[in-house]
DNA sequence: ATCCCACCTGGAGTCGGCTCCAGGTCAAGC
DNA sequence: GCTTGACCTGGAGCCGACTCCAGGTGGGAT
């Protein structure tokens, strides 16, 4: 029961990013320099895969790889930028308030021009 | 009280469309061409902000060109293409729906991450 | 008359975010 | 002992969706 670690296959599969993203990611500085094997291979740690559901929740909901960056560097400077990354996460998360309002508003009009076709196709 | 139309300025104004975009929507075909008047210039008419009213929508909801332009293209053909135009219309509200879901699932997770920077920094 | 501003064109450039490639290394199964 | 498959690197390429540019035209206000 050593400290278990993931291939890049495995991190892939769990992850959903491709093996490219995740190696992308580590270029840009999103992820940190992932651990390696004696052949140099990477293995993911439990904490890298958590670090990368975060990138997950964050791009999903549209935030810019840009930002991704700036949060990054406020987890890495450690425990006194707290209240910087609620502020940053709390306006994300307006944002994505506003885009699902956005969607809803947009999805009622779409709807609509569907009833309105079934009216004249009827 | 001639049928009203309206210049680039008035249609990107009313839009949120750039002029560019205008061009190059027209350009692609996503619009039909627009009317001119003697000196070459556009004008668009009351149709055409409608029809960029639902460009403006399906855009908003993540479709891609490629996919508007198929769009176009039934609406284009004329009345019979009118329940392909509602598959489309459905199948893309499905997605839509399922974004909303996902943005939902996803904005729960960064709350959380809030809440849990809250306890840790109190 | 002249100025300015909104518009025109074709074509090139940008940007974000991956994605692909060539050429190479290891380790495990047949 | 050889093949296969997962991995490695640096760098180039791609895609979608605009956005910008240079150089030019036309018309309304001062």
């Amino acid at each position: 029961m050593s400290t278990s670690v993931y291939t890049p296959g495995q991190v892939s599969e769990e992850t959903g990013f491709s093996l490219d993203t995740l190696r992308y990611y580590e270029r840009i500085g999103l992820l940190e320099p992932i651990g390696r094997n004696a052949a140099g291979q990477r293995r993911f740690t439990q904490e890298d895969i958590g670090w990368l559901g975060m990138i997950r929740c964050l791009r999903d909901t549209g935030m810019p790889i840009a930002e991704m960056l700036r949060f990054a560097e406020l987890v890495r400077k450690g425990e006194h930028t707290i209240s910087d990354r609620i502020a940053l996460l709390e306006a994300h998360d307006r944002r994505v308030e506003a885009q699902v309002a956005n969607l809803r508003e947009k999805q009622t009009a779409i709807r609509n021009k569907i009833g309105y076709y079934r009216s004249v196709s009827c």
